[in-house]
DNA sequence: CTGTTAGCGCGTTCAA
DNA sequence: TTGAACGCGCTAACAG
């Protein structure tokens, strides 16, 4: 039985509003009328029209709407990753707002460079959408000079931006790696490591906490870079890396709750005791952060609010309401939990 | 100052195929033809054509052209929620593998009930996918009826159906149950419960399971049903709450690996043994089942392949290939790891 | 309250 | 190898 390949290609849904209306016994503009502005439209043609999409089954092209009237109701979203609560919540709190307005999401994950994400933006664009979501602040030239051309509202998320595209919702990460390190030294740390994900917001959170910790404490600070997303296998074999490498006794400022929710799992497996013999420090406050044990101490940024703040922004510049704020920093907050010792004094003086 | 609202709603990007067609010295369907079939276009005229997208910053309105050849290259993709491992990792095979051949992935969440899918499959099919992906094979008549008049390919994921709208790519969520079971009587288990979240699949698993436990021990099992997305938290808790309720020694079946992983921080918090005093077993097999301390066994079902499938199934309809089969059982695999206990014998006789 | 007329920006014929 | 004409299904004016 030779295969039949290549089709009918059918896609039958061949009901207009034209075939509605004659159905009807009205015009095909009546019918548009009847479904984006019914109280235009007389109670009875109203459910004359009403009858006949129901017996048609008719579902309007949303296609067709959207070149007529240049406006998608589609807002492109650009992440890294789907598969990572820390974008993935975000999402979701960004989704949320925007489906109650008419909107729907064009999702895609664009890897980790700015040259992968360029072709994405391009490809989105010409979809037409009526806003856009970012992550991140570092776009290529090209990718920048698109979006604004497109002339509609874009919204970068998870940094902050002097100059944003349009405007940007985040934090500021190197204050958050000097808070870290601040604590830690408070806390009479005099020893540290870090582990982190290779990624951009990490790196420059890892380097601003290096930085202030050498110069609270005169010691340099170990890390371990990590190539991919971050896992609890990684933080596992980051930290027993740095046992191997002679790291003693202090504490460990990790780039995501995940690596540290690893060490946490290595120390257990070698029997070391946290916050004994380490202190751990997370960092994004998941849910799973004060359930684990100990309970970790971690950076605590809230993802949701995140998302929700650049859907307002971005719902209200579609709305036409202008002027609306550049730069949101939405800031942090060190949550103190059990895996990191409370109180002060000399520490890790065993240390290496 | 008072608020300048309701303003410009420009939304430049005012260059067309025809604008570049005229920079070029030619008319509208040459451009289009470089940009679909550059092969039949001269080599002169397809580089003036190329300078002058390059000069207009020219992107192509996929709206339009959707409209006119009635293909769109977008895909529906519907999941109870994306900040889920369980489905964020399926969709990024998914889209991996459309990303390819050009397809873009409208998402949303439906939530956990067949009425709310509903509206949004409605409400998808009005953007002319041309193709959709479901979750679970659970629909209403009604959203059946507009998937079925589209005629367009429709996967449905996740589990297994006789009768599906187009095909469906899952597993056995019975079966997988009872093959818990059996595992668990097998080693010797004679008392057991079972912590599930709320969710349809789940709820069939723990019923195949329990029944199958209770008709091979003679022995009830005790049950916990959690409302919401399965959380570590949760798990910590449900098992709490077992302990409370006079649970002692036997297995706990946990209907996903997260909820698994909160029992054995739980067991940890409490000084209990895993699986000395209670064997574990989870669900998913997910990247960090064998990185907890103990090693979760737990049942494998590979997610990525289950997107990867469908998406393979899917183009290969949408390439006209007919006769792709209705369903597609991907199986599952018991992975047996440290959280239970390797050897035969008779257990749990200390129980309750 | 309803209909008429014009596009929206492309792909798809068909002719040249 | 290129172009003219047409239509996809809808919204946006403007009449009446």
């Amino acid at each position: 039985m030779a295969p039949k390949a290549v089709s009918t290609q059918s896609k039958a849904q061949r009901v207009t509003m034209a075939a509605v209306g004659k159905l009807a016994g009205v015009s095909q503009v009546t019918v548009s009328r009847a479904l984006s502005n019914p109280s235009v439209v007389s109670p009875e043609t109203l459910q004359r029209i009403e009858k006949a999409i129901e017996q048609t089954g008719f579902v309007p092209n949303a296609l067709a709407g959207a070149l007529a009237s240049n406006k998608s109701r589609l807002i492109s979203v650009l992440v890294p990753s789907i598969n990572n609560t820390t974008y993935a919540a975000m999402v979701q709190a960004f989704a949320e707002q925007l489906r109650h307005q008419g909107y729907q999401l064009l999702l895609s994950e664009t890897g980790h460079t700015p040259e992968e994400e360029e072709a994405l933006i391009k490809t989105h664009l010409s979809r037409r959408p009526d806003a856009v979501m970012l992550t991140g602040v570092d776009h290529t030239p090209s990718a920048r000079k698109s979006l604004e051309s497109a002339a509609i509202p874009v919204a970068e998320l998870w940094d902050l931006s002097d100059d944003p595209i349009g405007f940007c919702v985040g934090f500021d990460h190197t204050a958050a790696g000097r808070t870290v390190a601040d604590f830690a030294l408070a806390h009479g740390h005099r020893n540290a490591a870090v582990i982190y994900a290779d990624d951009e917001r990490a790196h420059r959170r890892k380097a601003a906490f290096s930085q202030r910790f050498t110069q609270g404490s005169g010691a340099s600070v170990a890390d371990i870079a990590l190539a991919g997303p971050a896992t609890i296998g990684g933080g596992r074999s980051a930290f027993a890396e740095l046992l191997a490498q002679g790291f003693g006794r202090g504490v460990i400022f990790c780039s995501s709750d995940v690596l540290a929710h690893g060490v946490l799992i290595e120390a257990q497996a070698q029997a070391l005791s946290i916050p004994q013999d380490f202190s751990v420090i997370g960092f994004g406050d998941q849910a799973f952060a004060k359930d684990l044990f100990p309970a970790l101490t971690t950076v605590r940024v809230d993802r949701e609010q995140l998302g929700r703040l650049a859907a307002t922004e971005l719902l209200a510049r579609l709305n036409g309401v202008t002027g609306g704020g550049k730069r949101h920093d939405l800031g942090f907050e060190l949550i103190e939990r059990a895996s990191t010792q409370s109180k002060k004094g000399e520490r890790d003086v065993a240390s290496l």
